[in-house]
DNA sequence: TTCACCCGTCGAAGCGCTTCGACACTCCCG
DNA sequence: CGGGAGTGTCGAAGCGCTTCGACGGGTGAA
């Protein structure tokens, strides 16, 4: 293992130069600092993270806490993880990855021990336990996901709230007087998810909004449970015409099974998808949708950890603005 | 923050006594462990990771290296990450994730610096580039797939080879002559994925060796190549009653496929996949198939690490034998 | 020319922990 | 009753690094 003093005696200066060449945080001369990267760059140096005075400093490692928890969609997960990870590799921090069970105790013990020095929080809920813990650490953290008291706290996401009425709004743009919402899983709600929730909070402000008749049902997913909401939706609703659907692995199925019942998209029915973009273009029948945009979230709050970490000061909420796209699902409501 | 010598005094000990009671490496009285320990929960201290002296000692954290690459099928990587984070948080170990371009620099980086003590490896191609490092990197890893060469090296994985047999056998048991192979998408071999090559392998020597007709075709997924993979497999091979599908998101818009082309399952067409169980299970029909066991997989291969770590020899391979699970869409060639 | 100041560098101290080598006991055998 | 062998505990050294304070030499203003 090559250590700092092998530079220092390669570079023929002290160890301390070398630190204060390496980090910046006193000037060295030119010609010393060349010397220095030289020697770094021959003998292959790396700073040894666990070195004793490194316990003060930072340790280059975030924390990335993903509960999947059931309900959730792995694949946008999954997304949003590998997006964090790449934008911390940008940073230079590397990620640690904590899931459910270490939910909260997994946080404390990598703020604890230092292995962390930061916090990124996925699967935010409305009342999320992990809040109190998150507001009394001393690590800067970010929440994907926006809790119902953000007070003192980081957090970015997409404006779920708005995404819900910008599908209305295009709903009812095209006509449509009855709408329903297809959402995810029950226990997502019960769990009080934040985005599920905002969701549809503006999804029902604004089909109240455009006095529109409204129904919201959550829903599981797979063919059977695809077959049996279609048919409710047709039997409760029989003047639906415009679907919002927020349940990524139901979409192939639900529009397999209005089909199946002889409802034709788009003539018969309009459907409106909150999705991330691959997921509505390559789904059966190309969707008109409200982008996730999992790859930017990840970025965003990446970034914003590393501003927290330099001591710039950041916005306590970062609302992505929702941006819908038509594609082959919505068309005016028949006659 | 709490450190060592708090609990100490609290214990009425000197630090070192603390330490040793704490990693019983010289023999303490129990009377001093107990204050010890009573103090440590009192105080709620927690050794940090990035004390100077741990320098030599373990991180308690192991590496893992999943390199995202196209055609993998996303929620069973995930399913593998969670099993290996479980596992290893049973061992009292985190984990880090290294992802993608992170490949090679990745694994060097966390092993020099110190950031990890062991390596979990995913992926593997047959020539992996990233063997020769593991070969000579001080820290022991375990590698979830089995490369061409698996000398120096720790594998676990299914006997892949095996579970292409296996399903072979299983059609020919059941009397079909004609078979094919419907695999992962062609990138996949291309990179010579181990996994993937080594079902191929396993599929033509027990065709082979029944003397059926067979034929093995990489393809995408999504609706489009299913249906052009089904056309194509009744044009080319007309005999064909048996097909293996090694593809787990090509499985449902498959069956469709063959579905509407009027072949039906199992009557007309046995379908074996190779995919984890709950992959099999709720697809549109329950699927007869080898399972790939993520969790286990995921798990032995931390228990392989740990073993590896403490010093404990451990087989440089480790196949774990398939299993066939007959479900609804397998049976007797039809006359 | 002198003095204050700044720049670049160095040595030494210290981070929180582990570990080595004592040291003081106790116990048991001869 | 003496001495050897364990036990259990402690102090001190050291891990690789950062950081503080200091120092020498150059520079510019007075």
């Amino acid at each position: 293992m090559v250590k700092i003093t092998d530079v220092a005696r390669h570079a023929g200066v002290s160890p301390s130069t070398v630190s204060y060449a390496l980090s910046g945080k006193r000037p060295i001369s030119d010609e010393t600092r060349r010397r220095v990267q030289a020697a770094v760059r021959e003998l292959g140096y790396r700073t040894h993270v666990r070195a004793g005075g490194a316990v003060g400093a930072g340790s280059r490692v975030l924390a990335l806490a993903v509960p999947m928890r059931s309900g959730v969609h792995v694949p946008v997960v999954t997304q949003f993880a590998v997006s964090v990870v790449t934008a911390a590799r940008a940073h230079g921090h590397d990620v640690l990855l904590l899931t459910q069970g270490e939910g909260e105790e997994g946080i404390g013990r990598v703020a604890e021990t230092g292995l962390a020095d930061a916090l990124v929080v996925m699967d935010v809920q409305l009342q999320d336990p992990r809040l109190p813990l998150l507001r009394s650490l001393p690590l800067p953290s970010v929440l994907i996901g926006v809790p119902a008291e953000p007070d003192g706290l980081t957090c970015v996401d997409l404006d779920f709230g708005a995404a819900g009425e910008l599908c209305v709004d295009h709903l009812a743009r095209l006509g449509h007087r009855t709408v329903a919402l297809v959402g995810s899983p029950p226990e997502v709600y019960v769990r009080r998810t934040a985005f599920a929730r905002r969701l549809v909070q503006g999804f029902t402000a604004a089909a109240d909004r455009h006095r529109l008749r409204s129904a919201v049902h959550p829903c599981g997913t797979g063919r059977g449970a695809a077959r049996a909401i279609a048919e409710r939706l047709l039997r409760e609703q029989p003047a639906l015409t415009g679907v919002v659907v927020h349940n990524e692995p139901l979409l192939d199925p639900l529009i397999d099974a209005f089909e199946e019942l002889g409802v034709r998209i788009p003539e018969d029915l309009s459907l409106t998808a909150v999705c991330p973009t691959p997921v509505a273009a390559s789904a059966r029948i190309p969707l008109t949708s409200v982008t996730v945009p999992s790859t930017e979230l990840g970025t965003r709050a990446v970034h914003l950890l590393v501003r927290k970490l330099s001591g710039a000061p950041v916005p306590q909420a970062t609302l992505l603005p929702p941006r819908l796209t038509e594609r082959a699902s919505t068309g005016p409501r028949p006659d």
